[in-house]
DNA sequence: GTTCTACATGAACACCGTTCAGGTCTATCG
DNA sequence: CGATAGACCTGAACGGTGTTCATGTAGAAC
């Protein structure tokens, strides 16, 4: 029963899915894979070296994006395959957040935003900033979804009726009420498009269709 | 030398500024307070209720933007306010970031963020969304700023020549240089710009001045 | 001066990541 | 066929972690 480092991340990332974040343990995992947990670290120099191999296989194919697309909708389509990437897993955009990963996928998502900001027609200074932009808001939007989704499934959510200040603030009611009302995907794509937006109006072009 | 819940909160936004999120534990903060680990619980029915304490207190006077501004000019006040919120403690971001507080302070932010956005204009039922991308984007782009600077504080950033295909991104290279010549808050400025921009497109208004 | 509450002790429980000296299997090569 | 070498694993330990709980103590209130 000899395991390959390949073994260990794909029962790392079983136990991810499975378990989550806060359960994934080498101990844990070590005795799934019939195996002391030492044994772990001939194939993993440490914990956050597997995190790492785990952030970077979720990254796999993000980046192949369809490059005769126009350059807005190049975009849309990354920041969706990199939610879908995230969501793909449980907790899976608190593993790839946490890391600085220097691999082939993780890299090949910048670039191929960057590209797309200048197919677009962004001047090259300001580019990657434009990418990153997006990108980190297709973070944030994630990292929050999923705790909550995290809330949900540990049965802790209690209906979380926010109790505002109706006479202080008398909009904000009916304005939570129509975010509640909306899917994670529909505010997703709010996001993406506002983002897209803001960008189509610096360069100057119209928006084409930038949902995906 | 008995303890108040506010010292036991002190305490631990001290340890929190001058060793990490990593090395803040229930152990190290009893010994700093000169007290037995055990003592904590009597305040704090768990870690995860000291770091929410935490998260509301690092919150506190972000909603306090100026409500006579206008709409996009608070929206982008408040972004910055988070911003600086988060900074205002090493690994504030992800201290704020893992937790979902339903206290005054936090509460606060994402209502003064509604009732900006609906002030600038935007319907009722896309207020929350507007709103809710914008600190989201705010958050993925401090959660990323702090994991830097940690890799920076620990002497782990090599330079980190990102080793870009020449060959096959041929523009990836200028941007990538221009990017890393452009200081956190510019990169945050712009994002913040581009979104606003979104805003201001969609509602038909033009963007004033929304730097801050 | 006793009772009550607010807080602290000290020891234990069940975990965690990690190290290391020493084993064993397996494939290769003479 | 037997020896050598590398890949992989064991078993035990080290120093941590959050948390619980029965038992204490100090100060305020009656």
């Amino acid at each position: 029963m000899r395991l390959h480092r390949s073994d260990v991340l794909a029962g790392a990332m079983a136990m991810l899915e499975t378990d989550g974040l806060d359960k994934l343990t080498m101990r844990r995992l070590a005795g799934v894979l019939g195996v002391q947990p030492s044994a772990l670290y001939w194939h993993f120099a440490h914990k956050q070296a597997l995190l790492d191999a785990m952030s970077e296989r979720l990254m796999e194919g993000v980046g192949d994006v369809d490059p005769d697309r126009p350059g807005l909708d190049r975009l849309a389509e990354l920041a969706w395959r990199l939610r879908a990437a995230l969501m793909s897993h449980r907790d899976g955009a608190r593993v790839v957040s946490g890391t600085y990963v220097r691999e082939p996928n993780t890299l090949r998502v910048g670039q191929v935003a960057i590209r797309a900001v200048i197919a677009a027609g962004a001047p090259r200074e300001e580019a990657a900033l434009a990418a990153f932009a997006l990108l980190h808001f297709v973070f944030g939007h994630t990292i929050e979804e999923q705790a909550r989704d995290e809330l949900v499934a540990r049965g802790v959510w209690e209906e979380h009726t926010v109790d505002i200040d109706a006479r202080e603030y008398p909009d904000v009611g009916p304005a939570l009420d129509a975010l509640t009302a909306t899917d994670s995907a529909a505010r997703f794509r709010y996001g993406v498009r506002l983002i897209l937006d803001g960008l189509a109006a610096r360069i100057g072009t119209t928006t084409g269709a930038t949902g995906v």
